[in-house]
DNA sequence: GTCTATAAGATGATAGAC
DNA sequence: GTCTATCATCTTATAGAC
């Protein structure tokens, strides 16, 4: 327990942890197969020799990087679905883990969203699949909470809003980038308020709108950015 | 204008459609990295070398899929902005469309949505860059005529609600199938039309539905499927 | 922990025969 | 229009020195 010499815990495998780091930004960037381990190698200044002195293999970069956050992720869920809180409330926080997750780990998601369908056809990385499933019950069950309780619409067909919710959040890691001090961006709570009124009210100006349901914590006055 | 031996104009090409048929297939499946001339050439019943008869490389061929592809998805979209209809009713034109092309063209969707951000990196591609631009342009301005006009919310951000509809529709190439006739599945024009209520709706159960303003052209009953 | 050197295989592409 | 044969290059990965 001195506080002497190689940092301990948290930082002890960071030369490792680096690497895993600069290999997520590029395979989020340019694909993983179009990533080389040269590529890897040569952002982090060394030989692609040297690579294979932490890593087996490019695959194992890859499986680590992804496992490792989705461990995170669901975590995370877990606790959501094991909350006392409603079913809207319990939806929304979900949505809000989400673009959290974008916000934090944007790599990560990114790799997951492009990759994950092809890897998943591979035998090690069969998790994949388990993770999607896993994904596919915790929203569906949010929703059908909802349906039950009467917060969401009854004639919702539970699958193709299941698919709507999920592909709507994740697609975001596609633009969403942290707003710099003075660029007039969106920070992923905004985003995610935003979102959350859409995704329950519409987009329409019903005349009917006045049963105004989804007044979010932080209302935001409307502001364009780019692209 | 005899009637006899090739067959003209749509399948004069054939072969040469044929196999960019069989390349977009399996670069939707595997992507553009992960196929090889091998594997197309293999699909196609020939050697590798033979591609080379009628494709200069393998990018070529990707360019060729990519911009038919898109050609014809930007006249449809030109006809509806250039139409007579109310805001609300093109942009239900603009979304059934896409679902369309979704259903119609399933494997130059997906090449697209997986495949342009990196290929657009390189000058070859510098087209797919223009063409999104177009798209946004599109979108933004069916929004902005649909806030203006009072169809759609006042208070919408602009930007962020056609990031929200372009991602939302697109993605659905990741999950939709044809619906075989006993399975049960749901048609591009149900899903359109579901989406098209949730877009202008939300999923939310407000005491102020009544004033339901999506009355969408075909209701649906409730079913749900697999996945 | 990184470098030197290099093996072993895959891949995009070409030239010319049939 | 396809095949045979083949190249040049790239890419992952290994072995051993420093």
């Amino acid at each position: 327990m001195s506080a002497a010499s190689t940092p301990e815990t948290s930082a002890t495998s960071s030369r490792r942890d680096q690497l895993l780091a600069i290999a997520a930004q590029l395979f989020a960037e340019k694909g993983f197969k179009n990533t080389t381990v040269r590529d890897i190698a040569d952002a982090a200044g060394i030989l692609s020799g040297s690579l294979y002195h932490h890593f087996d293999s490019k695959e194992s970069m890859v499986d680590e990087i992804l496992s490792t956050f989705q461990e995170g992720l669901f975590a995370q869920y877990d606790e959501i679905l094991a909350s006392a809180d409603d079913a809207r409330t319990k939806l929304e926080r979900a949505v809000r883990v989400s673009f959290e997750a974008i916000h934090q780990h944007p790599h990560e998601v990114a790799i997951y969203q492009n990759e994950a369908d092809y890897l998943g056809t591979f035998d090690r990385f069969g998790y994949l699949a388990d993770r999607n499933t896993q994904s596919r019950q915790v929203w569906v069950t949010l929703i059908e909470e909802g349906v039950r309780t009467g917060v969401l619409r009854s004639d919702l067909d539970v699958t193709l809003t299941y698919r709507f919710i999920r592909d709507t959040v994740w697609v975001a890691v596609r633009w969403y980038r942290p707003p710099t001090p003075g660029s007039g961006g969106h920070t992923h709570t905004d985003v995610a308020d935003q979102y959350v009124r859409i995704l329950l009210d519409g987009i329409s100006a019903t005349g009917g709108r006045g049963g105004r349901s989804a007044t979010v914590t932080r209302p935001r006055n409307p502001k364009a950015s780019r692209t």
